[in-house]
DNA sequence: TATCTCGCATACGCTCCGTATGTCAAGTGG
DNA sequence: CCACTTGACATACGGAGCGTATGCGAGATA
């Protein structure tokens, strides 16, 4: 590869990563280019060159952050014994993941706020539809209920990471964390076939 | 009452009329003061005297807001035949509410990123908490399985919000609204203590 | 080696927020 | 009825930040 490329490559992983870090720490809105830039050693004028503008540089940092979230609630997934346990196993897993502040602030707050619904992200739709197909199977095999698989994979997903955001805010999110983890298990088990 | 106050009283339902508008309209970031303030026919010390600063504007816009749709949601509970149904009803009444996109701008997605996690403000919490007491009724009736009620109605009313969300943005919201409802049903029939 | 390309730095203008100060109507006491 | 005070709001100022236009120099090309 060309030394200019590689460069390139490099500057927007530097402008990435403290992007990651003045948003998570700062939020969005207060977090200023000028600073965020300097930080890795370059200027405004990088930015605006590899992301466009403001928003650009969130949605690289959210897809980012999004897709380590949906790599690891899928590794999870995998070691589960059946597909049900699984599907409780990819929520449970994005409920943790999302306790971290960094996770809370950039994913849950910010980014619907400055990108929209975040349902329309790509990640998150590669996550959703990871869900619908998990769900699908499911009914197919007669162990989930008929429903519309998209709407109940939201459903599934939306408590999810609602949940994390009250835990997180809650006094005491680690002692919370298996009562919510129970809850969750409790209410999927609505879908199933048979109660 | 003097003349003083309910001049005062006018003006902050002017500019809380003009605010919501404006941050339904263009978002919180995008909105101006200048702007939102000369269409309430007021200037910018107006609304710094009454609100404190921009974040006490939204605010001010955001338990209003927020407030109509516990009242509607609320009012919606009443009419069931049952306080499960009544749940239920409640938790359709907020996907309902949550498909105007005054709503979903501002209390949705503007709002948790600017004020904070939603389950922490007054109106939000109230809400909570009142679905807490339906499902500890529920709990101690034996129609509902034991579970942490402060989760359960958490997850609950997470799900009914997410739900919104999503449906908003979908290409054809009227026509996934009964599919949403039904899988909504289901889910939290999770809950219920005889599947 | 000469020229071109383009990723990035620099400089400028514009908008906007928050505060400090001014102003005038509404209240108050004599 | 009048001087005085209060306070709600308008006006003016300073600072910060974003986006763009322009300049530059290292790497690519022939």
């Amino acid at each position: 590869m060309s030394i200019r490329l590689t460069k390139m490559a490099e500057n927007r992983e530097k402008l990435i990563a403290a992007a990651r870090k003045a948003f998570a720490q700062q939020g969005y809105a207060a977090a200023s280019m000028d600073q965020l830039t300097a930080e890795a050693g370059l200027t405004r004028g990088a930015l605006y060159h590899n992301f466009g503008d403001k928003r650009g540089l969130l949605a690289a940092v959210v897809e980012q952050i999004d897709s380590e979230m949906a790599e690891y609630a899928k590794s999870v997934g995998a070691k589960a014994v059946d597909a049900w346990q699984a599907l409780l196993a990819e929520g449970a897993a994005y409920i943790e993941k999302a306790l971290d502040p960094e996770v809370r602030r950039i994913v849950l707050l910010d980014g619907p706020a400055v990108l929209g619904d975040p349902s329309q992200w790509p990640s998150q739709n590669r996550c959703l539809q990871s869900t619908r197909a998990t769900l699908e199977q499911l009914m197919a095999d007669g162990i989930v209920q008929a429903v519309d698989p998209e709407a109940a994979a939201m459903l599934l997903n939306g408590a999810a990471l609602n949940a994390a955001l009250w835990l997180a805010s809650s006094e005491n999110p680690q002692a919370m964390l298996p009562k919510t983890l129970e809850a969750f298990n409790l209410l999927a088990s609505g879908f199933l076939a048979n109660g």
